[in-house]
DNA sequence: GTGGTCTAGACCACA
DNA sequence: GTGGTCTAGACCACG
């Protein structure tokens, strides 16, 4: 279900909170879902249960899910996009270097936004 | 010139990198055009000439700029973009990584693609 | 197991990077084995830490090594051989040095033959 | 004449050096023949004089040339190839090195061999 | 524990 | 003057 990659350099525990939210984007976990609990999860993806805890601190700490104690832990129900410029400005920044490594290996702006259309694409269809 | 966060997240020897690439691509730096010399770039950024030096071994790494032993750094000049799907990959994950987030913030298609649109347009117009 | 003169012209993180990709030849050192840590590693060859991790760096980025985050580092499993014609230049352009300065202690073509053969008989033997 | 290239990470001195014992294994520059100046030569390959006299006093330390005060520089007329081991270990290290490096591009013992042939015959053709 | 980054300061070869 | 290497010592994120 999560796709995790230990030799990446990114962490982790990133990893497993930006595939939370690639899922719960393409609809495969709906708002009100029950999560894994971290030691199931950490069984499955075979990753210290440290790691898993610290994912969805801070999945909960960004209101992507919620923690009942004793309950478990749910896709938010109610999530609500809020401006947020210091996000949005991550995005814009990462986009921009996204745009200067592509000219590095020739690729140029119709090319970007194919990989755009590629990747909503692949976020219906999945 | 550049622009240098250290309070930012991303290493600064990167982000000198990614300025520096930036900067060749907006036409700022053309090829052929010498780079100040690490240590007068270190005093000017007030960052360790080791910081510089590592990113301007990354720059000559992947063939962005020349050194020339005791002469200086210089932008190279016959730069040819190459294959490389590690790059290519990297691009695309970043890509899809904006996407999801931007859904987040209730960001949408059309609003990537206007991010692009602004990216080159500020490219070209700088 | 790592042979190291601090005398040589060769920088020592090179050496490091040499010996290293030369057990791997050997096959003393096997696909997914773990390493010594950057710290460990530095204190058997006496040699400072950076100039270790700097030399991991480096066969990192040839892909001969992963390093998983705060885990330790690797030999590369899936080590794939890959066209680099700039790593051929420099292949070619060492053996026609290697050949013009056998010219000068007397050694002739067949010579160089003689030296590779026991150059191969040496990786199988050890 | 002499082939330079200010990039590479070859010291230029070096190269000089190197190119000039080419040109005298292919039979370009003859035993007895005079080298051009130090100035001459300068102006030829464009480098500083000062890195063309080090080429000079390191080919002389080697009695590949002969300095003849007043009258100018000379390829040694009576060149004896003689036992040199840490010349002959100098060489089979390199050997050895390019071997490894050549394994990390998928290349083989037959592949080597031919590259020693095809540098034999370049060496002669020119 | 692991590797990654950064600073400070030194020495060296090259041009 | 230039960049390259190395040491010493520090701090940090990750697991």
């Amino acid at each position: 279900m999560l796709n995790i990659d230990p030799r990446s350099s990114k962490p982790i525990y990133e990893q497993i909170v930006d595939e939370i939210k690639a899922n719960i984007v393409k609809g495969i976990l709906k708002p009100g879902e029950k999560l894994p609990s971290v030691r199931e999860l950490s069984k499955i993806i075979t990753v210290n249960p440290n790691t898993v805890s610290k994912a969805y601190s801070e999945l909960e700490r960004q209101k992507v899910i919620d923690t009942v104690s004793g309950r478990g832990t749910f896709v938010s129900a109610n999530y609500k996009p809020r401006d947020d410029d210091d996000r949005l400005n991550k995005i814009k920044s990462s986009i921009k270097d996204a745009i200067i490594e592509a000219y590095y290996i020739g690729l140029g702006k119709e090319d970007i936004i194919h990989i755009v259309d590629e990747a909503y694409k692949a976020m219906k269809g999945e």
